[in-house]
DNA sequence: GCCTTGACTGTTATGATATAACATAAGATA
DNA sequence: TATCTTATGTTATATCATAACAGTCAAGGC
């Protein structure tokens, strides 16, 4: 493995350093305060290891990653805190991969679409205005009042298609 | 319950009589037979099964419809025909719902979007084109080669904000 | 301070969804 | 019919997710 973390462009650009993954635990943590809800030391952590991952991860993998730091082992200690971060805007659920990962941008309600790579496991958030735009026109022209939308593509990422397959699905 | 098959338009309108499930059915023959497969008893028993029921069905639900017809009754039974009729583009998968639903226009390959109703839980297929045409452009604007995307929204459906809600889960 | 209250965490138990692997049967082809 | 391929059925197990309840902790009122 020669990869150096500069060649791992595709994925996550904004989580690839130390810095923005501390800047967004810190924005995460004044966004939650602001709401009256607090970061929990289990929320935090978990919010951390998506942080870390390239790529998304099961409830189970979190699971195993928490109870290794001392919290509880049981599913519902990682599926309350990432329904807990997926419901204030700071992870999302992979449906596809039935997996979660950390918002690239959190801090801005936003529609999200997902870029999965089938070679290398990646998920990239991907600016999604025009797709949400086109989404609701379609929905409302059927007079369905949308809410909300999961809008996830499957296919290659720029890093594959250019040969430099990188394995990312797991922590860095 | 006073809901004649009238007052459900929102949902499968093209599944509400009888005659275009058969239309359907006869369509997929003849598809499926042109790609050198085979519509078996029991995949065409399950297209039956989706095409009946008003919105998406899970798989243990197909599953138990095909037992009670003297299918087998395990698993990977309606797992497989479910599969095969995804994978030709007679069915759809609804990921947010772990179920299954006819496809509504089979016949010419495409995007398709799905509206999914929270308060009756109809699953309708929506023309997706535009959809499709700006994640496409989201997608290769990072490099990113597109091969297939899940689409799905939910909101309300148009019976619904009209006050004529409507139990649609499940067959008719 | 300390007590009440509500939110959070941990645990047990179970439910729901999905697939691997292998044996048998049915169709197609020569 | 012999053979090959595809499909079906079964057992067993993997994987994903939540209900329900008990204990714990933090914040605000007294």
């Amino acid at each position: 493995m020669t990869n150096s973390i500069e060649t791992r462009s595709f994925c996550c650009p904004d989580h690839s350093g130390q810095a923005p993954a501390q800047a967004i635990l810190a924005q995460a943590e004044s966004r939650v305060k602001a709401q009256g809800l607090r970061l929990t030391p289990v929320r935090r952590r978990t919010l951390e290891i998506l942080l870390q991952a390239h790529g998304a991860l099961g409830a189970y993998d979190v699971l195993e990653k928490l109870a290794a730091d001392g919290f509880g082992a049981q599913p519902p200690v990682a599926y309350r805190a990432l329904n807990f971060l997926v419901d204030h805007g700071l992870a999302h659920r992979i449906r596809r991969l039935n997996a979660f990962t950390a918002c690239a941008h959190p801090g801005h309600d936003h529609r999200a679409a997902f870029l999965i790579c089938e070679t290398c496991d990646s998920v990239t958030e991907a600016p999604s205005e025009a797709v949400g735009t086109a989404l609701g026109k379609a929905a409302r022209d059927m007079g369905f009042e949308l809410s909300r939308a999961t809008i996830e593509a499957v296919g290659q990422c720029r890093d594959c298609r250019n040969g430099t397959p990188t394995q990312q699905g797991g922590l860095s």
